[in-house]
DNA sequence: TGAATTAATTTAACATGTTAAGTATACTGC
DNA sequence: GCAGTATACTTAACATGTTAAATTAATTCA
């Protein structure tokens, strides 16, 4: 039997944790979880996009999305509105709190994207990315 | 500000989930979920172990683990028992259910393995399991 | 056109992730 | 030997993951 210690999906797990413990006290500090900060920030460089769209871009299900839309619209850092063509969508936006959120947040992450790239090389990070994706890809 | 598409934790996860979506409709068939192969797993490999060892070797936080070892004794798939040298500790061991059930779910795991070995090529494999330990090495 | 099908989103139910607090046992130093 | 601290879980509370079913609006096609 395959040896534990190569596991993939436990690898996977531990680097994207090994990742997340850096991030999540940052997040934490401006009141956001990870998923939260994901759906904002997918807003922020696609604009206004349906529920659909933004599930895939954000990489949540739907169910989720529909829990954190709930959320981020109580806190009024999204506005939902219905598709005049297509009333079965839901289209949202970043309201002008969201913006400030991301404008707050966004130096903040990069910060720490910059500290990881200092620390495991750019090289390496840019060789981890290339494998990922076509890990991923050929998967699928 | 930093491509969406560079995400790295969200890029681990795209890669975690292309390997789960193969992995979990096979555990679904034998009723169980990731995590409570993971401690099945664990404990074959490692015999009798307590809670805080179980909760290392399965990468599992220890409420979630609680929870855990408590639908599994329930299910009667593993039994607990205190550590007469500290009462505080919990030590569990697989049943002969646990066994058996694991000397069932390997071979399919295996078998998953072999197919991701053959589809994305073995050194490139290792090559992403080499990246993957680097990078929660170098990052902790 | 209207019944059947498909699509978008939500709800439900249960499992796990995450942080903080609680409980019981062991250890440490005075 | 006992007060204070540390350790090993467990519980609690809330957020998300996962699957299935429900709901409502479009689409298809006989």
């Amino acid at each position: 039997m395959r040896d534990f210690k190569h596991s993939l999906p436990m690898e996977l797990l531990k680097a994207r944790e090994a990742a997340m413990a850096r991030f999540r006290p940052m997040l934490r500090e401006h009141g956001l979880t990870e998923q939260q900060w994901r759906v904002i920030r997918a807003l922020s460089e696609y604009g206004k996009i349906d529920a659909s769209e933004l599930a895939k871009r954000s990489f949540l299900l739907a169910p989720s999305l529909t829990r954190i839309l709930q959320f981020l619209e109580k806190e009024e850092i999204v506005r939902r509105s219905t598709d005049t063509n297509d009333q079965r969508r839901t289209v949202l936006v970043l309201t002008g709190k969201g913006k400030r959120i991301y404008s707050e947040v966004g130096p903040d992450s990069e910060a720490l994207y910059m500290a990881i790239e200092r620390d495991f090389g750019v090289d390496k990070l840019e060789a981890l990315y290339e494998l990922l994706t076509e890990f991923y890809t050929t998967l699928r």
